[in-house]
DNA sequence: GTTCCTATCTATAAACC
DNA sequence: TGGTTTATAGATAGGAA
């Protein structure tokens, strides 16, 4: 049995996504933790997921705020020295994100359709499910 | 013959901390990269090393600074945490990306003129300026 | 959704140029 | 000091309970 090999593009569906990022996120982490202890550097990182109202960091808060203060002073040519190519990289995540929308515009379609039907059939509205809480 | 279980502690020999290094940021940063396309999630990650004056990022300046104004503004964004559904999430993404890309047009035409400035003031050229980087 | 499992895939420590 | 190779440790996708 052949295992799929995973192709690095966005996780459609939603469940599937989501315990993929827990596991890659713990993951990450662990891997910071390790490049920080055995090469002792300091590094810091930062994720923002649909999952938790707050991001998610490393090493914790006041560690990412040093690291953020740092980087801040960096005067600006020399940030800019080692320019790479970023619009083609820009470019390919405006594709990517424009694809994940059409879909996501389809879904909720989708959606809509469902919430009518729903409401057809019991006579009455529930707002709640309009509630743009988010994709959790 | 089985391999010495590596321990997760500072290496004390400078060489093989510099191979590591390399090695570990490299996987790291593909990590990074890999967990932010299959999840569709904005991260990132800083890393300072004594090999760079400048320190590492992933994806890049501006994304970084971007998470960096996210996260100081992170006491309000508390409240209205879930406000946001996937789909207007994905569209403020394009908008992003969309100001990043003119921005980052805007700069690589400056880096341009100034490349072109410095040639005819020395009468040489120095193409390793142009060097895509990047991370495969 | 969560935890556990494990076949597979990936990262990388060492060795060697 | 910086690439390549290779064997093994480690990460994880997919499935089951």
């Amino acid at each position: 049995m052949t295992r799929k090999k995973v192709k690095l593009a966005f996780i459609m569906n939603d469940s599937a996504r989501k315990a993929t990022y827990k596991k890659r996120k713990k993951g990450l982490m662990k891997k910071v933790n390790e490049l920080s202890t055995l090469c002792g550097i300091d590094a810091c990182a930062i994720i923002y997921s649909p999952y938790e109202a707050q991001p998610e960091v490393w090493p914790n808060n006041i560690g990412v705020q040093r690291v953020l203060a740092q980087f801040k002073r960096m005067p600006e040519m020399e940030q800019s020295k080692k320019m790479v190519n970023q619009e083609s990289f820009i470019k390919q995540r405006i594709t990517k994100a424009n694809d994940q929308l059409k879909k996501q515009i389809k879904e909720n379609r989708e959606k809509e359709m469902t919430e009518v039907m729903y409401q057809c059939l019991t006579g009455k509205r529930d707002h709640s499910k309009l509630d743009p809480a988010g994709f959790e």
